[in-house]
RNA sequence: GCCCGGGUGGCGGAAUUGGUAGACGCAGCAGACUCAAAAUCUGCCGUUCGCAAGGAUGUGCUGGUUCGAUUCCAGUCCCGGGCACCA
């Protein structure tokens, strides 16, 4: 009786989708209500059309293993799967082939669900989720709703509906309560008397969904405009086409209003530290102080946004950002030309450029402010390195205490105020806030830290500026001039947005082409009803859908609702989210913001949804290359016919040294190849025209860095004659750790390892590379470890000839010790995510009831029910084939407590420095001094001290490691 | 530049967070079974001295705390990730 994994997890696999084993019953069906909840979810995949890869899967498995273990523990446990099915990859896809975004979707979907169940994963795909379905996303419309409807109320710290918002208006005018402050001011009165358009012009001032002018990240190359966390180093992260700033009418989300709640939530999820790190950065909260300073000869003011007013005597000039209209008020006569060319110059810089080199440019304005207490002329100055975006786009620079002040100052010679005394050098900054204040009128004497209060009070009491919050985080722009993503459920008339009146979903048309429309519009303005029907031309974002995907998963069919408020409170907060890191600033951010709106309307119950967040690594390629050197004949490259004559492929090192070698010096190429290999029949043919290329070749051909030149012959056929320099009779292959992606050749499809080697063992291996946390290159080699361990499972309860061999026998004490350390080990690690342990506590496990030659029910039954989570298949075969007639998966997983007693000696605890510890194992000749250190809580060592040694003390090593009595 | 992680055999990685460093697996070496291969099993496997028993040394580097440090502290050098003119 073999370990046929191939028919078995076919037919399990078969079996528990005829049997819907893996069905997730709603309270109000009875079936769960008895049982605590838990909520595992997965990030869901984009269903690109290249399938899954190797590196995809590790976090599923993670998630599956622990929905299963919490099942067995007797939870009521989602685990759902879906797709984040709307794009720009489909809609790109589309605009080459003509092919319509919901037919390859459709079958790229189809494809991820036929690799996903080949690996035995326990979703129940009735619950499946698709975004770009309109059951689905006829509730991201209907919530896009809420929020356009919907305003953030200052006072109570929520989000209203913009009703209220009116109200307040009719009460209050600008100046009600709890409403941001507005550009422009108005009584009650003037409210009233406005036109429609005024008024609502004002109320999308306040929309959690708005529309507005802004400057915006348009990349043309997509057509569209990105967010922020979309754009990496100045070109999209998709693509990496080049991003400008543009002005144009967009759609905004308001999770500015929500950054202070965005941040307070992160002290009560469990997120790792480096992730709740780069939210917090992105938020980017500081706080200070406005301060205004009169401009001399002019009625003007310049308002300032500075952290440290405690440095307010230490300002030796201002620099406001070129942008700001007040640029050309101040200028004076004498600056003017100057200015305009600094204008101009800064003007003609590219973002890129002005990220990529960052040197100290400015220009004097000529004007001059007022330190308003101490009267000091200070010079304003115009630079780039002052955002317009930024607090007032307007600094006061104090270069004894701030890095990038101090080298503007030293490049252009503005004489520096030192306020710090001693702590300033003469030639770095230094922005303590422990140094005791000097020249600095009424704070001379104080701390930095204790004169920042005592500067804020001064500034406001003066009138001259007030305590001020800062983010660096903008609102998200939510709007993309795409084809394949969620319509906006938004007409426009008279220049006046408005809900759209008819039932949702409002279902995405069909479109003749997928280029853009007129006037950087998107292609749904081609279209000749959709204009006429007035409705909004743009797309929603592709987070829109999966902002909030995981209340979907809870209650999936529902028409009446996005989730019903009973089957949401019961599911509550997604236990254990698994995902990349990738998602840090973008998707982790919306969703929170998406369920904190939701919660503040009345919709759920909590405004976090995700309890805690493990990040799962990136698998990574591990790429082989080989090098080649080709001849053309000379004849040819006359004729400018470079057609390859002889190929050769050579070592690394060799090819690294021709690399170093000029292009132009093909003699001294050749030189160095005949010198190295004089007996190739190819370079002593060699003539002039030599190119070099570096090749990815395909992993899957390739032992280790040995090349197999056969097959390699068979899949590139245009290299049938050529020859390869070897060492010790093979060519070894360059390598190098890279991101898995078809075009590397670097990809490993998990189809293949489970068709050689069966799910089970995939997924064991997969979880026994490493912690799921790290990040790895992928290596196939380990694979069959695993699979041998599976193998000699199967041999516990079976052998080839004799078939089953599992006895009723009871165990011994040795046995006993084995089984019990192993439940207690893998129920550990499986608890603290340890799961590359646990698969080691199965293999120990396994290695030790093999020496012992064990094959008892009582001992294998439990461990049985152990492996479940982690190898399925083979664990349904083995409990069915040892007589159980019910399914593995109903099991209850063991819950005995580990025993570490053996008969023949006792470990006594011990406590030292107030810790307990389970053994005393310490050095021999350090005994005595340890001894009386330590907190004696034990009788044993009580009566050693008193003249009674213990009868028995067990060294290893000249270590004492346990005590017998 | 700033902020997080992390440096352990030939390799992936363990070490219950201050107590036998290198579990488990891969690769390697030697052997058993076999006509042979596959499969399976046994032994060895950080470095170094030794025929051996055994000794010395060893967790990036330099110090420190401790009876005892891969673990804690200070300094330093590498590697990975994030942010990058945010005043």
């Amino acid at each position: 009786m073999e370990y046929d994994f191939r028919r078995i997890e076919k037919d399990w696999q078969s079996k528990w989708k005829e049997s819907n084993a893996y069905k997730v019953f709603n309270p109000e069906h009875g079936k769960g209500l008895n049982k605590p909840k838990y909520y595992v979810l997965d990030m869901f995949p984009y269903p690109s059309g290249a399938g899954l890869h190797v590196g995809h899967p590790l976090g599923y498995i993670a998630s599956d293993i622990y929905s299963r273990y919490k099942r067995l523990k007797g939870f009521n446990v989602l685990h759902p799967m879906g797709f984040d099915s709307f794009g720009l990859p489909a809609e790109q896809y589309a605009l080459d082939t003509g092919q319509h975004p919901a037919v390859t979707t459709k079958k790229n979907i189809e494809t991820f669900k036929a690799q996903l169940d080949n690996i035995g994963f326990c979703y129940d795909w009735e619950r499946e989720v698709q975004t770009s379905d309109p059951a689905y996303y006829k509730w991201t419309q209907w919530i896009f709703l809420q929020l356009f409807n919907s305003f953030y109320n200052r006072q109570t710290q929520k989000a209203e509906n913009i009703t209220q918002l009116i109200k307040l208006f009719d009460e209050h005018g600008s100046s009600a309560a709890g409403v941001a402050p507005s550009a422009i001011s108005f009584t009650p009165e003037e409210w009233k008397n406005f036109d429609e358009k005024s008024q609502q012009d004002i109320l999308m001032n306040y929309r959690l969904a708005f529309c507005g002018h802004g400057e915006v990240n348009w990349c043309e190359a997509l057509g569209t405009v990105l967010a922020n966390d979309e754009v990496v180093n100045g070109v999209s992260e998709r693509g990496g086409h080049p991003v400008v700033k543009k002005k144009l009418r967009q759609w905004y989300l308001r999770i500015t209003e929500y950054a202070d709640r965005l941040l307070e939530g992160l002290e009560r999820i469990e997120f790792s530290e480096a992730m709740k790190e780069m939210q917090t950065n992105w938020i980017g909260k500081s706080s200070g102080a406005e301060i205004d300073f009169d401009i001399k000869g002019h009625g003007q003011k310049l308002r300032v946004y500075t952290t440290r007013p405690d440095t307010i005597f230490g300002v030796d000039f201002m620099v406001i950002a070129p942008e700001l209209d007040l640029v050309n008020e101040i200028k004076s006569a004498a600056q003017t030309a100057a200015v305009d060319e600094y204008l101009a110059y800064v003007k003609s810089r590219s973002e890129r450029e002005r990220m990529a080199e960052k040197k100290i440019s400015g220009v004097f304005t000529g004007a001059y402010a007022i330190n308003p207490f101490d009267g000091r002329e200070i010079p304003v100055w115009i630079s780039e390195y002052v955002l317009a975006g930024y607090g007032t786009g307007a600094i006061m620079a104090v270069p004894c205490g701030d890095e990038r002040d101090h080298k503007f100052a030293r490049h252009f010679n503005i004489p520096i105020t030192n306020i710090i005394g001693s702590n300033y050098d003469g030639e770095e900054a230094n922005p303590t806030k422990e140094a005791i204040l000097e020249n600095s009128g009424f704070l001379n004497g104080l701390v930095m830290k204790d004169a920042m209060e005592v500067a804020i009070k001064a500034i406001e009491e003066k009138g001259i500026g007030t305590r001020k919050v800062n983010f660096k985080m903008r609102d998200a722009a939510f709007s993309r001039q795409r084809y394949w993503g969620e319509p906006f459920p938004i007409t426009w008339k008279d220049g006046i947005a408005k809900e759209w009146k008819g039932e949702l979903p409002l279902v995405l048309p069909t479109v003749e082409k997928y280029g853009p429309g007129p006037d950087g519009q998107g292609p749904l303005a081609n279209i000749p009803e959709w204009v006429a029907q007035e409705l909004e031309t743009n797309t929603m974002p592709g987070y829109a859908g999966s902002s909030w995907y995981f209340l979907r998963y809870m209650d999936p069919h529902n028409d009446k609702a996005f989730c019903d408020r009973k089957v949401s409170d019961y599911w509550n907060q997604v236990d254990l989210y698994i995902g990349g890191t990738e998602h840090a600033v973008g998707h982790l951010l919306y969703s929170r913001m998406w369920t904190k709106v939701l919660f503040d309307l009345g919709y759920i119950g909590y405004d976090e949804p995700y309890k805690k967040l493990v990040n799962q690594g990136m698998i990574q390629g591990s790429s082989r290359f080989v090098y080649r050197v080709q001849f053309s004949k000379m004849l040819d490259v006359l004729k400018g016919e470079l057609q390859p004559f002889s190929t050769l492929f050579i070592k690394e090192k060799d090819f690294d040294e021709l690399m170093n070698i000029s292009v132009n010096d093909n003699q001294k190429r050749i030189a160095l190849l005949k010198e190295k290999y004089p007996k190739s029949e190819v370079i002593l043919n060699a003539t002039n025209a030599m190119s070099l290329a570096k090749l990815h070749v395909d992993v899957n051909i390739i032992d280790g860095v040995e090349l197999d030149i056969e097959a390699f012959k068979i899949s590139k056929p245009e290299y049938l004659n050529a020859e390869f320099i070897l060492e010790d009779g093979k060519y070894i292959c360059g390598a190098e750790v890279e991101k898995m992606s078809k075009s590397k050749y670097n990809t490993v499809n998990p189809d293949d390892l489970v068709m050689k080697y069966g799910a089970d063992t995939f997924r064991m291996y997969e979880m026994f590379l490493g912690p799921v946390e790290m990040s790895k290159p992928w290596d196939t080699k380990g694979i069959e470890g695993v699979h041998r361990f599976l193998k000699k499972f199967w041999r516990l309860f079976a052998n080839e000839t004799k078939g089953l061999i599992v006895t009723n026998d009871e165990p011994t004490a040795e046995e006993l010790k084995v089984l019990h350390k192993t439940i207690k080990k893998i129920e550990e690690d499986t608890e603290r995510f340890s799961f590359n342990t646990a698969v080691s506590g199965f293999m120990i496990a396994t290695n030790e009831l093999t020496d012992l030659k064990c094959h008892k029910r009582s001992v294998l039954e439990p461990l049985l029910v152990l492996l479940t989570p982690y190898a399925p298949h083979i664990a349904a075969e083995l409990w069915n084939l040892i007589g159980h007639t019910d399914s593995i998966l109903d099991a209850s997983y063991p819950e005995f407590e580990a025993k570490y007693v053996a008969e023949t000696s006792k470990e006594y605890p011990v406590s030292i420095n107030g810790k307990l510890r389970t053994t005393m194992n310490i050095a021999l000749d350090a005994a005595q001094p340890m001894v009386e250190k330590m907190v004696l809580e034990n009788e044993v060592v009580q009566k050693w001290l008193e003249g009674k040694p213990p009868k028995k003390i067990i060294f290893v090593k000249g270590k004492m490691v346990n005590v017998v009595v």
